[in-house]
DNA sequence: CAGTGTGAAGTTGTTCACAGCA
DNA sequence: TGCTGTGAACAACTTCACACTG
């Protein structure tokens, strides 16, 4: 069924990373426009709202495949859907987290993920208090006994919430598991195959930049 | 005082944010090496072991101030102090989380922002339950009662993990309160006046990446 | 005219190419 | 030869300029 006439049902266009990021912000303005029961939105309206460029805006909606009305703007409802069309919100995926300290626990607290299309339905840790209890619903089970059998399930995201040491023998364990894509908090870089989506949020990251520019006020005057 | 001789003690050169956004992540893999008394470290090495270019490395390398040996690479601990001081670590932030909920408290509970110089000082929430309660030592106030109060400390760091509907005043609060950076965790920008440092973290953009690159394998084959 | 839509210009960051060095 | 260090080429993103539209 690999038909050479796949001409695209959507352009496959390679969207820019920075415009799939802004994706989510977006979302939760929609969200909240058509909360208000407002029907259309420009898009300097939308850049306003996030402090953006307008016309980065215009372009990022240009990705989702809607077009909006001259004078008007777009149709919030449409663009809803659009973006959690073009994210794949829709689709529903599982996710294991492995690490259930207090920055794993907060994840799955987290709500706002199920929606998003990720369902955390496991958590793994090696501590045998934690092992057994449950967090917010989701069973938390010994890592050990299940190495294996976790990789009889079909999950597509794994989580890792580990300290920095354990954190690429986890990533290497979730690549047999058959993982498609790595969500990593741990202060490392993941290495992976490449056919694994590998995403490194690195919290530290942020509160650099911070620490940086408030070292750099202090050297101004 | 203005002079105009202000000749820059170590360079006044504008560092690119990507550049500080992976100095922590250099500094957890110089930390790594100086555990095992490796003492030398070469860019490729360091960019072999992160996942980057090694150009990129010597590039970065060469923000912090320090320089290397032909043949032989940086001293590790050279590089180590030489980017805690670039980060601002040795200076002692002090900071105030408002929302202590999940992510707030795993925020609180983390260790590793101490050693990174930002100490959380205290919470503040409006949820009676939590208020008077302690999360690994740091208490939680009354944000009603605190509005005002807690602007006569000298605290420089606000901390943002509240709903995102209440986010912008808190954002507003900590400017009148004489903060200096803003952290949000909350998923909408925060506006504030341009001295305020805002450093919007939004987990949800980490997650969209993932899930719409899993969309994107769907439609390949 | 206040918006959309888009090609061109500008900016920023990354990667390449190579000189210098031990 | 394997590294540092740096200027130049390149790539990616953002911003500008402007034609088009109701």
């Amino acid at each position: 069924m690999e038909s050479i006439l796949q001409i695209a049902p959507k352009m496959i266009q390679p969207v820019p990373e920075p415009s799939v990021r802004r994706m989510p912000s977006y979302l939760s303005t929609l969200h909240s426009l058509s909360k208000e029961s407002v029907t259309y939105v420009s898009a300097p309206t939308i850049a306003r709202l996030l402090n953006l460029d307008p016309t980065q805006v215009v372009k990022d909606m240009a990705y989702t495949g809607v077009s909006g009305k001259p004078r008007v703007g777009y149709l919030v409802e449409e663009l809803i859907i659009a973006i959690e069309d073009f994210l794949g919100y829709n689709r529903k995926h599982e996710a294991f987290l492995v690490g259930a300290g207090f920055l794993g626990s907060a994840l799955i607290q987290y709500q706002g993920f199920r929606e998003a299309g990720m369902r955390i339905v496991a958590a793994f840790d090696i501590d045998k208090k934690k092992v057994g209890t449950e967090i917010s619903g989701v069973p938390v089970f010994d890592l050990e006994k299940f190495r294996d059998l976790a990789g009889r399930l079909h999950i597509s995201i794994g989580i890792i919430t580990t300290p920095s040491g354990s954190a690429q023998s986890i990533a290497d364990l979730m690549v047999g598991w058959g993982i498609k894509a790595i969500w990593n908090f741990a202060p490392v870089s993941i290495k992976a195959p490449k056919h694994i989506i590998v995403q490194d949020t690195h919290i530290y990251s942020n509160l650099a930049v911070i620490m940086n520019k408030l070292g750099q006020i202090r050297n101004e005057k």
